[in-house]
DNA sequence: GCCGTCAAGTTGATTA
DNA sequence: TAATCAACTTGACGGC
C-alpha cells in the first residue's frame, strides 16, 4: 500500500527534520517498490491501518478532475489512478469522500439560507403585526379626530383617491 | 487530551 | 449477480 504518512524508515533518514518533513508530504506516495510490498505485508498480516495522506499534486489533479465530473466511468478512474500513481479504489474512494463533502457543504449553504430567509420573513411579520396593531388603535380612536374614509380606485386610470365616508355622491366623483 | 479532518472500511440499496 | 453508489463508521494523524 503506497503513501504511510508515518513509515519510520523514511522518518529516520539522513535529510534534516523540515526537508524530511516536506519530502515526507510531497513524496509520500512515491516509495520504493520494496517497501511498497513490505507495507502490503505489513497490513494484510493484522497490523493497524496507516493513514494515506496525498500529495499537494495529487489532490489538485483529483480537485480538478471533480471539477469536470463528480462520477468517474471505470476507464477514468484507470486513468487518473495511472497518472497519480495510486490505486484505482484509492481514487474512487476519493470520489466517494469527496461527493460526500460536497453535500455536506451544500446543505450547510441552505441551511444558512433557510435560516436567513425565516429572519427576514420574521421581520416582515413582526412589522405587518405592528401595522394591525395600529389599524386596530386608528378605528378604536374617536371619529371627529380621524374621519372615516375609504380608498376607491378609477377602474380608467387606476387612480386612487382617499374620499371621506360623510361626504355626498358627488365628492366621490373623478 | 480533545477535536477536526480525511482515507479507508462496512453496509444496504440500486441498476445494468 | 457483480458493480457502484450513498450513508455511516472507524482509525490515524495533526493542531491547539
Amino acid at each position: 500500500m503506497p503513501g504511510f504518512s508515518s513509515s519510520p524508515s523514511l522518518q529516520s533518514s539522513g535529510q534534516s527534520d523540515v526537508s524530511a518533513m516536506k519530502d515526507l508530504e510531497l513524496d509520500i506516495n512515491q516509495i520504493p517498490s520494496g517497501v511498497e510490498e513490505e507495507c502490503v505485508e505489513k497490513e494484510f498480516g493484522g497490523l493497524p491501518r496507516k493513514k494515506l495522506r496525498l500529495t499537494k499534486e495529487q489532490s489538485h489533479v483529483l480537485e480538478q478532475s471533480f471539477k469536470q465530473y463528480h462520477i468517474l466511468n471505470p476507464k477514468q478512474k484507470e486513468g487518473l489512478a495511472d497518472q497519480l500513481k495510486l490505486k484505482p479504489r484509492q481514487v474512487e474512494v476519493w470520489f466517494q469522500n469527496r461527493r460526500a463533502r460536497s453535500k455536506l457543504k451544500q446543505t450547510e449553504m441552505e441551511c444558512k439560507n433557510l435560516k436567513k430567509w425565516f429572519g427576514s420573513l420574521n421581520e416582515q411579520n413582526r412589522k405587518l403585526k405592528k401595522e394591525v396593531e395600529e389599524l386596530r388603535g386608528m378605528k378604536a380612536g374617536p371619529p371627529q379626530q380621524l374621519p372615516a374614509a375609504t380608498l376607491t380606485m378609477c377602474p380608467r386610470c387606476q387612480h386612487v383617491t382617499n374620499t371621506f365616508l360623510d361626504k355626498g355622491p358627488a365628492a366621490r366623483k373623478h
